[in-house]
DNA sequence: CGGAGCCTTGATGTTCTTCAAGCGGAGTGG
DNA sequence: CCACTCCGCTTGAAGAACATCAAGGCTCCG
């Protein structure tokens, strides 16, 4: 394992471990359906083939906080306990593989590399939960709300392996429900669908439906959410500020 | 690797790798040192021998958000780049060992238990990590403050090797300032001051100097904060709810 | 065509922030 | 040893941001 090396943002590897679902069973799931239920065993992992899904976590009085969205060629079942503490459900209809977690393990036990670019996406996915708390601990809603945008648009240009330019990038397609993002975002959903109209008011986004976004200014949408760009540690502040 | 143990919770083995800090030298840090600037290249790992530390990020426009409080037997330098993407600071006067990073490296590449128990710390902060984006985004600020106060509590429980009912827990100490508080719990350090003042006021804490307080009902600190016990799953809500 | 569910918008309420003033403890100098 | 000062903490009053409550609109689908 070579820790000084960027692992964190060169996906150039990739998440070569994930080889192991090459030639595993496909699961459908439909929309809603639940995958993982907090405190169920944690003795499957999965692969998501196509679809989204959303980690989350209940609180014991009902509240829900949305941990992160997942999409194709996402692992599902990271765990550090032989429970899972959180809940994954389908957002769209999907298509996963899985299978039991030894395989994983076994893996990753024989093949220094494999166990590299584990450890690599577990640090990827630390690096993610820490721009959340940012988020929600010093962003205001419309903020928040540039971030999310901007984040779904990164990741919708790495699943579909587009570059920075592609005009294919102006629309973001927003599969979950106004409640979905309020949970993520620690609003409620009518602050959610305010913000939305603010940024619509203001020029930087295009409703055509409720179901996607187009993105007509993206440096002011950028410059609100104080990010450059997800891939890129740039969007914290250099030392020499 | 295992990943099917309880790793997260079980303290049993400890950080067992820190034992690359037998033998290195020990550096003073006076309060409020700098110890890590984000965007420094991350060469240099450390472990906390006395003191406390603070992880932060701050954001272009000067907003910092705390992302830990670090304490005696706590690892600092957890990156996956070259690049470190946070701040690490001293709270109070700290005595820290170092060493170069590939040392660390050399050690989980020959041995499988230190890497697994490195692998395991990683968890440990994402959770910690993940306790944080709930408390951000679902709890008010009293429950923040309240969650807070266990979670010192825990760590002292710990660092110091007390078990759950030492009449030593009745005292939280908080060596930080207000200040640091609200940046770690997503407030003001007026809004923090208020849900101290009405905790006692409660009748949860009790207040001699601001630099500690004393817990007068725990039961009830416990189910504001909706948590049980922060070594413990139960503090996610079941599946049988 | 009609219903259900989700989304949007408006009016009002609550929580947290902002601005401002005073308090109190630790350290300093008379 | 006591006043003085500094800095962080607390408290109050006013304001902003977000939540809540409520109504109406849109879209999908039967």
């Amino acid at each position: 394992m070579k820790l000084n090396q960027p692992m964190l943002f060169d996906n150039a590897t990739g998440d070569m471990f994930l080889d192991i679902f090459d030639s595993t069973p496909v699961r459908e799931l439909e929309a809603g359906e639940v995958l993982i239920h907090a405190g169920s065993s944690a003795d499957q992992i999965f692969n998501i083939v196509d679809g989204t899904l959303m980690v989350s976590r209940i609180g014991i009085d009902g509240r829900r906080q949305v941990l992160s969205f997942l999409f194709r060629n996402n692992f599902v079942g990271l765990s550090a306990t032989d429970q899972y503490f959180f809940s994954v459900e389908a957002v769209t209809s999907a298509k996963i593989t899985y299978c039991n977690r030894h395989v994983l393990e076994a893996r990753l036990a024989k093949d220094p590399a494999a166990d590299r670019a584990f450890l690599n996406m577990v640090f990827r996915v630390l690096e993610n939960s820490l721009d959340l708390v940012y988020s929600l601990g010093q962003r205001t809603a419309v903020e928040r709300l540039a971030v999310f945008l901007l984040y779904l648009r990164n990741r919708h240009m790495y699943s579909a392996g587009l570059s920075e330019t592609s005009p294919k990038l102006a629309s973001i397609s927003l599969p979950m429900t106004r409640q979905d993002i309020a949970d993520f975002l620690g609003l409620k959903k009518e602050t959610v669908s305010r913000s939305f109209t603010r940024l619509e008011r203001n020029g930087l986004i295009d409703r055509k439906h409720s179901t996607s976004v187009e993105v007509t200014d993206l440096a002011r949408l950028r410059q609100l959410a104080g990010i450059q760009d997800f891939a890129s540690p740039l969007r914290v502040a250099s030392r020499s500020k």
